[in-house]
DNA sequence: AAGTGGTCTAGACCACCGA
DNA sequence: CGGTGGTCTAGACCACTTG
């Protein structure tokens, strides 16, 4: 059996009832199948909930295989723009749950990604002893040793972040031997410590006497308060490997972050 | 030749030769070989750039077909575990590009998860002329007419969320005939006009005298301050649809959100 | 030239659903 | 029962990279 191959558009006339349509030059057909489910969404043609065509239909108005119809439709699913019963049909989801994303970028990538200029000021650098409140967020007696430091973080020489930070000193024994002038904690933690899981809150809180004073910030301005958790892989389950508290300056920052819904 | 082996659909107890897979049981074989290969990167035997098996090795190795084996490729390429050169191979991916992010949950939605009770009061529902700083961040020239909401929400009776919106005519013309008493502003944009994007910035900020009294904060605390946009499709492009800004008690509140990478 | 991924087909068996 | 999706195969052609 022959098969064709390049040419395909205006081959098999069929188009029903179409006009739209991306012009398919070379683009694999299961894209193109792909693009006109979601033109008949995008054009009103489909609401959430309608059934769409099934794989046998569009087999048989696209002339490809059922294989390539049903890639389409699988991916889609995939995409969270379908939804599929087995027995049933196949149908246009409903829009987003919503709950929008807020993304939260490295404090240093941030800078540089301006333009910027990132320096770095390591104010403490020990060991401690996890007090009940720490203790608490690591899930760990109080007493448990913790590493921790203290960076002020600068962007052309006004400051513009203090990391407090506590590591379980299991994930990264070295840590407190390193140079955090040239790499962050978080880039260090990373790169020993694959991140399972995060946990972030952002709130708004005045900064005490020195907290004011390392950031350089007026007496009657606010902080930008963002906590950080994060786990790391372990037998026994994941557990927290670091805890970040991140304070900003609130008349001088904003965290932000734009994003497409699907 | 044909020589269709027995079925071979999610249910064959078809079991070739298995080392410590996990039990095949019915599981369907591409996800098997997903499995299989994720198995080889947890374990440690390949690492982030490492080359994992060809399709043609997995073939071999699983008999399955080649389309099996692709699947499963493209599937963990497509969840960002795997990347692929075509003439070259499948390699595992660098670990993640980093970049956190904060989920943001609607208001209503979010007392509900918590059960609380959510109460709305509309203190403002007007239309208005855009103003300087208005009109640059809906993108349009000063003086156009904008609708202004302004609700309160509650959970359990304590101010929560004070949500200033100004809305774009054009896309919700009923939007000032709404009862936000019982749908949030927000979900009913949301039903009217399907967003196509947004922009989020959190910062934090001193609540003026009136802010203060309506969200009974006390003196010296600082207020979370969300702010967003949102565009819709328009023909000539996307264009801001409506601008956000809600505030928060800081010491009452918290922005969280956790996630799992990988 | 050999190997890789990218795509496609024309069948196939299965479980499930609804009439 | 017929329709739906879920999965699988054994080929195939292509463009690409590498030695």
């Amino acid at each position: 059996m022959l098969r064709q191959r390049k040419g395909n558009s205006g081959g098999t006339g069929l188009s029903a009832a179409e006009g739209v349509e991306v012009g398919a030059a070379d683009t694999p057909r299961y894209q193109q199948v792909k693009a006109h489910v979601l033109g008949l969404v995008a054009a009103g043609a489909l609401k959430p909930g309608d059934r769409v065509p099934s794989e046998h239909e569009l087999v048989a108005a696209f002339g490809v295989s059922r294989m390539t119809a049903n890639r389409a439709l699988r991916e889609l699913t995939a995409e969270g723009k379908l939804t599929r019963v087995a027995g049933v049909g196949t149908f246009v989801a409903a829009p987003k749950p919503r709950g929008a994303m807020l993304e939260l970028r490295p404090i240093r990538e941030e800078i540089l990604a301006r333009g910027g200029r990132h320096s770095a000021e390591v104010l403490r650098l020990a060991r401690e002893e996890a007090s009940g409140e720490l203790a608490a967020a690591f899930e760990l007696p109080p007493g448990t040793p913790l590493f921790r430091s203290e960076v002020l973080h600068r962007e052309d020489g006004r400051p513009l972040q203090l990391e407090e930070r506590w590591v379980l000193p299991a994930v990264a024994p070295a840590y407190l031997a390193q140079d955090y002038t040239s790499t962050t904690p978080s880039d260090y933690l990373l790169a020993v410590a694959p991140v399972q899981e995060a946990e972030h809150q952002v709130e708004a809180a005045l900064p005490d006497a020195r907290l004011r004073r390392l950031l350089e910030m007026g007496a009657a301005e606010p902080c930008l308060l963002l906590r950080r958790r994060t786990w790391v892989a372990a037998p026994a389950g994941p557990r927290v490997a670091s805890l970040a508290r991140l304070w900003y300056p609130g008349g001088r920052y904003a965290l932000g972050g734009r994003f497409r819904p699907g």
